[in-house]
DNA sequence: TCATTTTATGTGTATATGCTCCTATTATTA
DNA sequence: TAATAATAGGAGCATATACACATAAAATGA
């Protein structure tokens, strides 16, 4: 056994056992196959994302947003940049409270989220065909149950 | 029935029974936890993740590490950048194949991988504990088949 | 051998992610 | 009511991600 193996069992679990890794892995793998299909919109995933938490959520606040979405309030602000750009949302001030800032979803918004829906749809179905629907419910549910972990902090 | 909600239907299932979504939010939230526990060593999770990997393969090309991390290309080049800046790996052009470069895992590389080995078994075995074994066996092998999907493209 | 093709890598650009520190506004309390 | 605390949000900084394009070197083929 030379001095590079030797002590190699110690890393192979960190290598093939990490749960963030492979979650981190999966996210890369899976977000492959889902731009791949938006692109024709010129959405990202976050993006189609984005658009529709705000389409189901309504006009909604950067802080409500981003816990729906698990996502840091900050990173919430720069991702709703180039959609502001492309004037998908709009983003104002509250009303009420003025420290607030409620993202709203334009009419070009919705107009490019019900061009981007079909084609999720077929990615969406693509997946749910390959994994099979078993191995995606339960995926779902065990992966709820990850978020969750970090919800509790 | 007012306007918001007359077709609000259509989007639930694209937030919340996306697949793509579910395993970013997902990615967001166990990262969230795996870098608190590496904090005290200054690494981030991907670094870690790079760090073992190389352990893992020895020296090794760019190209075949990407591969093995399902991680572009340009994503791992970058990646290493600080790394390489801390001293923690070394690149070299290859020595039969000039157009290659060999990473390489420096001395003070594997202090640091040494030091933020325990902090990383914690928070591991802390992620399994509240999942449970079970979970994590089941989560891991769906995930790896979700991994596959994008592999076989 | 020399032209062509393939392969390994880097750069420019754009987006995604979150921590720390900061400001403005609202809520609370002495 | 005035001082203080809590809340909503933004900016600076560093890293993570990958596509399109460019370059250099090796492999291939006429």
């Amino acid at each position: 056994m030379n001095n590079k193996s030797s002590h190699l069992r110690k890393y192979l679990e960190p290598a093939q056992g990490c749960v963030c890794f492979t979650i981190r892995k999966s996210a890369r793998a899976i977000t492959q196959l889902y731009e791949e299909a938006l692109r024709p919109t010129g959405l990202r995933a976050t993006q189609f994302t984005l658009l529709v938490a705000t389409r189901v959520m309504g006009t909604v606040t950067i802080s409500n947003l981003a816990k729906g979405l698990v996502m840091d309030r900050t990173t919430l602000t720069r991702n709703m940049k180039p959609l502001e750009k492309k004037g998908f949302i709009r983003i104002l001030p509250g009303r009420e409270d003025r420290r607030e800032r409620e993202v709203t979803l334009t009419l070009a918004g919705q107009k490019i989220l019900s061009a981007a829906l079909p084609l999720w749809k077929t990615v969406q179905q693509s997946v749910v065909e390959s994994l099979g629907q078993n191995r995606v419910t339960r995926l779902m549910k065990d992966l709820s149950v990850t978020i969750q972990l970090a919800e509790a902090e």
